[in-house]
DNA sequence: CATTGGAGCGACAAA
DNA sequence: CGCTCCAATG
C-alpha cells in the first residue's frame, strides 16, 4: 500500500516533467515504441521511491547513498562533458546506472532521450537490468541502450535508403563476408590461395574500424593486397553488398557516419533526440566509433565517457587508447573524475595486479587502493603443472576443493587467453561431472545445421540474400551441382539481379537441362510460397514448415551418423528460441548481432571464458591457466606488435587478475600441444612481474600434486618443479643472459636440463632487459653455448627410422618417420605421436 | 553429379 | 589435431 502511494507520487512528478518540456524539444521520433514512458511500474524502483521520498521531505535522494565523493560527483555532474577514469572494481557500472537514474529523477530527459553505449551485449544487458532496479519499468523506455552495433543498426534501418540499402538489409557475419570475398577474388582472376579472403576481410575490417571507405584508404594499403588491386576489390565488395542488400559489421558504424556527414538534417534530428550520452569502456573505442560519437555529441555536449586505460585490450580491433587521452581536447571544459577506490578485490590481488601493470610505460597511471585488510586473505597463488592435461586435472581438483569448503561454482571462473584452451577443461569437467558453462565459446549459432536453417530463413525474409541461397540451394542434395549453380550465378550477375530472381527467370527458358531445371523450379516455388506466408503465418510455425518441406529435417533423420540426433535437437532448440521474438526478422537480427546464448541461468556452474570476454565481470575465485611465453603473452604479440602489443598483453593479464574478489590461482605448464605437436614451454614473464609479497608458489606436494606421475610411460623421475623458486631473484650467468636475449624465438623449447634437476626458472632481473627493442635476428635459445632447440630443421635430422628413443612424456619408442625436425614415433605405451626431435633422446 | 580419402594447411581476441 | 579443398572414383 505504501509502495503504491510512492509510485503515484513519482508518476505525478513525471507528469510535471511532461509539462516542463518544451514541446519543440521532443519531436516525435520513431513513434511507436517511443511514447513517453511511465517511469514507475509495478516493480517500482529505488530511484522512484527515493524521489518520492524527497518530494515529500526534501531529503537527498537515497539512490545516492553509499556512493563515495568521487562517485557522487560523477553521478551528479550531468551537464557538459565528463570523463570518468575508473580503475578496475571502482564501481564504474554503478556510477553509470546511478547517473542515468539521476538524470531521469531530476527530470532532465525522458528515458528515450538517453543514449547509452556499451561494447558487449552482456554489458548492455547487465546495465539494463541494474537500471531497472533503480528506476523500475522506465528502463523499458530506453531504446537507445545497447552496443555500438545494435544502435548502429537501429539508425541505419531508419535511413537505409540514403546509402543505397533497403531497411530490411541483412547483416553478414564474418563467415559470409569471407565467402563473398573469396568469390570476388576469384572473379578477379586472382589466386585465392595466394591472396586469402580471410586476410583481406581483416584488412577491410581494419579500414572500416578507421572509418575509411574505398576512396579513403591510403595508397600503400591499397597496393598491399592482390598486386595493387586492393582498392578495386574493396570497392567491388561494397558494390556487391549493396546488390545483396547487406551490411557487414563495420558498415553498421560506417554507414551512419556517412549519413550524418552528408545529411545534416538527419544528424540534427539525433542532436535533438539525444540529450544525454553515456559511453562505457571508452578506452576500447576505435576511430569509427569515435567519429560516430563526436558527430552525435555535437548536439548536447552532455557526453559522459567512462574508461580505464589499463584495461584497453582491443587494440587489435582498432581501439585507440588515444581517444581517452585526448578527451579533454575534444570536449573543452570537460570535467575529469578519477575513481581509485577499489571495492572488489583483496589487497593481495590488487597489489599483485598493480605491480604487474606498473611494468607498462604508456599509461595515465592510477593508484587503486582498498580498505579491505589483507592479513586474512590468501596471496595470489601460482601453480605449476607438467602439461595441459594435468593443468586441467589439478584445476578441477582445486575447484572441487573449493566446493567442499562451501563455495558456489557460480562464483568461480576460468579465464583463458585463447579459446582452444577451453576444450581441455571441458573434457576434464565432463569426466568429473562438474557443471560448467562456456561463455562465448563455440557457439550454438555457429553450428552447421543452425547456419543452414538460418540460411533458409534469410532467403525467405530477404530474397536478395544470394550468399544464404548459395549455401542451401543444394542442401539437402537436389542434383543442383556446381554447374547448375554457376549457371544461375552467371545469369544473375550478367543482369545484376538476385540469384533467386535469376533462377525464377531461368526456369522459364530452355537454357537448362531438364533435371536441374525441375529441381530449381521446386526450389523457386518453395521460396515463393514461404515468402508469401511470412506475413500471415506465425513465424515459428513457418520456420518448422520450411525445414520440413525443404527436406532439411529429413536429411538429418536419414543420416546414420552419431551426431545426427544432436543436430535435430539443435534444430528444435532453434525453433523454440524463435518464440521469444515477435517476428522472424527480429529473430534474424538478434542472432546476427548477439551470438551468445546463456541458458541455464539458475544452474550452479563454473564459467569458462576468454580473458577478453571477462572484462567487466567479477568472481570470488578466478583461475588463470596457461601463463606461458608464447601463449600468454601470445606469440603474435611478441613477433609482430613490439612493445605496444606486449603492453596490451600485460593489460590483459591485469584484467584477469582484477576479476578476482578473494582468490586468484594462476597456472603454467611445461608442455603444451600446439598444432598437435608437443612443445616445451617456459613460464610467462608476467609471473615474474608479480611481487612476492602478494604472490606465492603452490607447494608441489599439496593435494593436486604429483607432477611426474603421468599415466603414460610414467616413472621417468622427479618433477622439474620440485625445486622451483620462481621469485628468487635473477640468474646472472652469461649463458642465461644470452638465452633471455634470444627468447623471442618462434618456438619456446626445452628450457633447462632434461636430467631432472631443478629447472632454471625465469628470473628477469630488470624488466626491460629481455624483450622490447633489438630483436634483429631470430635465433634459437642457447644456454651456455649449447644449442637447446631450433624450430626449423636446417640440417638433416640426426635420427634415422628405427632408432630407439626416449621421450619425457611418452616413454620409450621407435622412430617411424622423419620430416625435417618432426618425428613420428611409435611409442610402446602411448601409441603413435608426432613430436619435435628436441624432445627425444636417442638410446644407445 | 555425389562420395570419398588424402594432402595440405593453419590459428589469438569479438560484434 | 581438425578443418577445407581437391582429385580420384562410383
Amino acid at each position: 500500500m505504501i509502495l503504491v502511494t510512492r509510485l503515484l507520487v513519482f508518476r505525478a512528478r513525471i507528469t510535471t516533467l511532461e509539462g516542463m518540456v518544451n514541446p519543440e524539444d521532443d519531436i516525435p521520433f520513431f513513434g511507436d515504441n517511443e511514447e513517453p514512458v511511465q517511469m514507475a511500474t509495478a516493480s517500482g524502483g529505488i530511484a522512484a521511491r527515493a524521489l518520492a521520498a524527497r518530494n515529500r521531505h526534501s531529503e537527498p535522494a537515497t539512490y545516492l547513498n553509499g556512493l563515495n565523493p568521487e562517485q557522487k560527483r560523477a553521478v551528479e555532474t550531468i551537464d557538459g562533458p565528463v570523463l570518468v577514469l575508473a580503475g578496475a572494481g571502482t564501481g564504474k557500472t554503478r556510477v553509470l546506472t546511478t547517473r542515468i537514474a539521476h538524470i531521469l529523477a531530476v527530470g532532465k530527459a525522458y528515458p528515450s532521450q538517453i543514449l547509452s553505449v556499451t561494447f558487449t551485449n552482456k554489458a548492455a544487458r547487465e546495465m539494463k537490468q541494474r537500471i531497472g532496479v533503480l528506476v523500475g519499468g522506465a528502463v523499458e523506455g530506453m531504446p537507445w541502450l545497447g552496443t555500438f552495433h545494435s544502435i548502429g543498426v537501429k539508425i541505419l534501418r531508419r535511413h537505409a535508403e540514403l546509402v543505397g540499402l533497403r531497411s530490411d538489409f541483412t547483416i553478414l557475419d564474418t563467415d559470409d563476408q569471407i565467402r563473398l570475398l573469396k568469390q570476388l577474388i576469384k572473379a578477379e582472376g586472382l589466386d585465392d590461395k595466394r591472396w586469402p579472403a580471410r586476410q583481406f576481410a581483416m584488412m577491410i575490417d581494419g579500414w572500416k574500424n578507421k572509418g575509411l571507405g574505398p576512396v579513403d584508404i591510403p595508397e600503400g594499403d591499397a597496393r598491399a593486397f592482390a598486386n595493387g588491386k586492393g582498392r578495386q576489390l574493396y570497392e567491388a565488395y561494397q558494390n556487391r553488398l549493396k546488390t545483396l542488400n547487406a551490411a557487414d559489421f563495420g558498415d553498421l558504424l560506417c554507414h551512419p557516419i556517412r549519413i550524418f556527414r552528408t545529411h545534416p538534417d538527419v544528424l540534427k534530428e539525433y542532436h535533438k533526440k539525444f540529450r544525454y550520452i553515456l559511453v562505457d569502456e571508452y578506452q576500447d573505442t576505435n576511430t569509427a566509433q569515435y567519429m560516430w560519437l563526436r558527430l552525435i555529441a555535437q548536439g548536447s555536449h552532455n557526453v559522459c565517457c567512462v574508461g580505464d586505460d589499463d584495461q584497453s585490450i582491443y587494440g587489435w580491433r582498432g581501439a585507440e587508447v588515444d581517444n581517452i587521452l585526448r578527451f579533454e581536447k575534444d570536449f573543452p571544459g570537460a570535467a575529469v573524475i578519477r575513481l581509485e577506490r577499489n571495492y572488489r578485490s583483496t589487497a593481495h590481488i590488487l597489489g599483485a595486479a598493480a605491480h604487474l601493470i606498473s611494468h607498462n610505460e604508456g599509461r595515465l597511471g592510477k593508484t587503486l587502493y582498498t580498505e579491505l585488510a589483507d592479513d586474512e586473505h590468501d596471496k595470489v597463488i601460482v601453480h605449476a603443472a607438467w602439461d595441459s592435461e594435468e593443468e586441467a586435472r589439478a584445476l578441477g581438483e582445486e575447484i572441487e576443493q573449493q566446493q567442499r569448503h562451501g563455495h558456489k561454482l557460480n562464483d568461480m571462473a576460468i579465464l583463458v587467453r585463447a579459446s582452444f584452451q577451453m576444450r581441455e577443461f571441458e573434457d576434464r569437467f565432463v569426466t568429473l561431472g562438474l557443471n560448467y558453462r562456456v561463455i562465448g565459446g563455440p557457439r550454438f549459432y555457429e553450428r552447421l545445421e543452425i547456419r543452414d536453417a538460418m540460411a533458409y530463413l534469410r532467403v525467405v525474409c530477404q530474397p536478395a540474400d544470394d550468399l544464404a541461397l548459395e549455401r542451401i540451394i543444394n542442401t539437402p542434395k537436389r542434383g543442383l551441382g556446381e554447374a547448375a549453380i554457376r549457371q544461375v550465378h552467371d545469369y544473375a550477375r550478367a543482369r545484376d539481379i538476385p540469384m533467386l530472381q535469376a533462377a525464377g527467370d531461368l526456369i522459364m527458358t530452355e537454357e537448362m537441362k531438364p533435371r536441374p531445371r525441375k529441381s530449381l523450379t521446386d526450389v523457386v516455388e518453395n521460396f515463393r510460397r514461404w515468402s508469401s506466408l511470412l506475413e500471415t503465418m506465425p513465424h515459428t510455425e513457418l520456420a518448422s514448415q520450411i525445414l520440413e518441406e525443404s527436406g532439411y529435417t529429413d536429411m538429418w533423420q536419414n543420416d546414420r551418423s552419431a551426431d545426427a540426433p544432436g543436430r535435430l535437437d539443435n534444430l528444435k532448440e532453434l525453433i523454440r528460441s524463435m518464440e521469444d521474438f515477435e517476428s522472424m526478422r527480429a529473430f534474424l537480427e538478434h542472432i546476427s548481432l548477439v551470438m551468445d546464448t546463456d541458458r541455464n541461468e539458475n544452474l550452479d556452474a563454473v564459467s569458462i571464458m576468454t580473458l577478453h570476454s571477462a572484462k567487466g565481470l567479477e568472481f570470488e575465485t578466478v583461475f588463470l591457466p596457461g601463463w606461458e611465453e608464447g601463449l600468454f603473452p601470445h606469440q603474435r604479440a611478441l613477433d609482430e606488435g613490439g612493445r605496444s602489443a606486449l603492453e596490451e598483453e600485460r593489460r590483459l593479464a591485469y584484467v584477469g587478475l582484477t576479476r578476482a574478489k578473494i582468490n586468484c590461482h594462476i597456472w603454467f605448464v611445461s608442455n603444451r600441444r600446439i598444432h598437435g605437436m608437443w612443445q616445451s614451454t617456459i613460464p610467462s614473464r608476467f609471473l615474474d612481474e608479480l611481487p612476492s609479497e602478494h604472490a606465492d608458489v603452490a607447494e608441489p606436494e599439496s593435494s593436486y600434486g604429483g607432477y611426474g606421475t603421468s599415466s603414460v610411460g610414467g616413472g621417468y623421475g622427479a618433477s622439474r618443479f620440485d625445486k622451483a623458486e620462481p621469485f628468487s631473484g635473477s640468474y646472472d650467468t652469461p649463458g642465461w643472459r644470452r638465452a633471455q636475449a634470444n627468447r623471442n624465438d618462434a618456438t619456446r623449447q626445452n628450457w633447462g636440463s632434461r636430467s631432472g634437476h631443478a629447472v632454471e626458472r625465469v628470473g628477469y632481473g630488470e624488466t626491460d632487459s629481455g624483450y622490447g627493442a633489438g630483436r634483429t635476428s631470430v635465433k634459437s635459445p642457447v644456454i651456455d653455448g649449447e644449442l637447446v632447440a631450433k624450430s626449423v630443421a636446417d640440417e638433416p635430422s640426426s635420427f634415422t627410422i628405427g632408432d630407439r628413443v626416449f621421450h619425457m612424456k611418452f616413454g620409450n619408442g621407435n622412430v617411424a618417420g622423419i620430416e625435417g625436425n618432426k618425428l613420428t614415433i611409435d611409442f610402446d605405451k602411448a601409441g603413435q605421436k608426432r613430436v619435435l626431435d628436441n624432445f627425444v633422446d636417442k638410446k644407445q
